[in-house]
RNA sequence: GUCCCGUUCGUCUAGUGGUUAGGACAACGCCCUCUCACGGCGUAAACAGGGGUUCGAGUCCCCUACGGGAUACCA
């Protein structure tokens, strides 16, 4: 009873590892989390990462849900290896090791009823003594056996410690009398959670858990099982859970949405990737890494132990680090493709290509796609603009008035290039004896209806002569 | 109730007995500047509390408080 099982990762075996959703909704941000270090400590090792759904709850379990948790691992860039697997499909073979249990003595048919059960619990409870339900029908023999549906319950030791071994929390020793002779074949003959995933864990070969710190305890339920059926236990890792932002558990209102709001958030999954990868673990004072690094630095055993919160303004400021990184040209198309998922199709050419066109000036602007779009209002929407609060403020009589006389000497210049219309916007400036200031700032809210937007000069440039001067024309006088 | 885990700036964290307790995000200020950003420079900001152990404790031990998780014929 006390010998250590032989692990079932050794040196010479390469790593696998799995992550295993129950398909009951999205993928939420902390499961993509739990994925994205079952990713990364498989991959950056030469290993396996697998992927099983947990569908054996047929009530709960939707094909919808299963589509959304693949979506938002394709999105995320966490490609598993193979088919996934579908829990449920394997019924039989979880009821086969089942009666195996049942042959050894491992485990024992149970002919309590629920309603049994809880009549025990509630004695229990009012006697103030643990609700653990204790079946008489422990050590009962096959002549005692009524004609009845039974369940069938591991026999677990009632006493001693049970010992997990864990490459993030360590030794943690629970008490055997506090977990109970847990049910693993229900009496319609379907598998419970906890049996499943180790039939299936060993099934698959996996040879790293890595999974949230909910399941610690059922980590001393299935060392059990594991000993039981004779099997080597894989190494475990149990990574704390997400907070939401005020630490209490993530709910919807806090950050625990769908991947695919991230997206329509308009956040890039190198940077959801990035903060993910920071919560929890750190390599000294590293703050942004690319995926290849991370495959290359990250150790489950540098997890830490204390749960993390999840912080927005941090994913922000991160994803406005990777969209200045990322390509014109990429950020162009997934703007476009956020704008039509948005409702908003950008079918003309013309501002497709001005888009692409201003892209350096937008993107050090932004911090999500989203912002980018609306940023971007001055190429993709439609004359005439109407200025919005600020822009009318710069848009009164006497900015309209500079305009009129800029207007112009602007309808003059030969050479529609940036350096040339700055020369003569500054000697106009000059010859007012006004700043730059004070003339670029009617301009812009004329050319933009913003008081903000990329260098006025850049827009006067990806607009273009006709456009410009057909906007300011449509000033009032 | 019982069992398990946790607690360093507002947030994410570095720290493995001797540090002016470091970095990043956020905040604030300055610089740059046609706006807003970007970028640069700087300011403020933390060891939950109490006992030990030790020459010396954020680091080791115990207790308390607070937070989280688990206690199902859910997963």
């Amino acid at each position: 009873m006390n010998r250590m099982p032989a692990s079932a990762a050794s040196a010479d075996r390469p790593v696998v590892t799995r992550f295993a959703p129950s398909p009951t909704g999205y993928l939420h941000i902390g499961g993509a989390r739990t994925a994205l270090f079952n990713w990364l400590y498989a991959r950056g090792r030469g290993g396996r990462f697998l992927l099983r759904i947990e569908d054996t709850d047929r009530a709960r379990s939707t094909p919808e849900a299963t589509e959304a948790i693949f979506d938002g691992l394709r999105w995320l860039g966490l490609e598993w290896d193979g088919e996934a697997i579908s829990q449920f499909s394997r019924v039989d073979r979880h009821r086969e090791a089942a009666e195996a249990l049942l042959a050894s003595g491992g485990a024992y048919r149970c002919y309590a009823s629920p309603a049994e059960i809880e009549a025990f619990r509630e004695a229990a409870r009012a006697a103030g003594k643990p609700p653990l339900f204790l079946s008489p029908w422990r050590d009962r023999g096959p002549a005692d056996w009524p004609d009845a549906p039974y369940a069938v319950r591991l026999r677990a030791p009632r006493e001693g410690i049970v010992e997990v071994d864990d490459l993030v929390q360590g030794e943690v020793r629970i008490p055997a009398e506090t977990l109970d002779d847990l049910i693993i074949l229900r009496s319609d003959g379907t598998p419970t959670y906890n049996f499943a995933v180790v039939v299936d864990d060993h099934d698959m070969g996996v040879t790293h858990i890595i999974r949230g710190d909910d399941h610690l305890t059922n980590a001393a339920r299935q060392t059990l099982i594991y000993r039981a059926l004779g099997w080597p236990t894989p190494e475990m890792a149990h990574v704390p859970l997400i907070h939401g932002e005020d630490g209490a558990k993530l709910s919807k209102r806090h950050g625990a949405l769908g991947a695919h709001e991230y997206r329509a958030m308009g956040y890039l999954p190198e940077a959801l990737r990035n903060h993910l990868a920071r919560l929890g673990w750190s390599r000294g004072d590293t703050e942004i890494f690319t995926t290849e690094q991370a495959l290359e630095w990250f150790d489950i055993k540098d997890v830490g132990r204390s749960a993390a919160r999840f912080d927005f303004t941090r994913l922000q400021s991160l994803n406005g680090h990777y969209i200045r990184e990322a390509e014109d040209g990429r950020l162009a198309e997934l703007s476009l493709a956020l704008a039509e998922e948005r409702g908003a199709p950008v079918t003309d050419p013309k501002k497709r290509a001005m888009l692409l066109e201003a892209m350096p000036g937008l993107k050090t602007r932004v911090k999500t796609l989203v912002e980018l779009l609306e940023l971007a209002h001055y190429i993709l929407g439609d004359r005439p603009f109407s200025p919005d609060a600020n822009a009318s403020k710069l848009l009164d009589e006497t900015g309209r008035a500079l305009l009129s006389r800029l207007t112009p000497r602007l309808a003059d210049v030969s050479d529609w290039r940036a350096e040339t219309l700055e020369a003569e916007v500054r000697a106009f400036a000059e010859a007012e004896g006004l700043k730059l200031g004070k003339v670029a700032q009617p301009l812009r809210a004329a050319l933009t209806g913003r008081a903000q937007s990329p260098g006025v000069f850049d827009v006067l440039v990806t607009l273009g002569r006709d456009e410009c001067l057909g906007r300011l024309s449509d000033l009032p006088v």
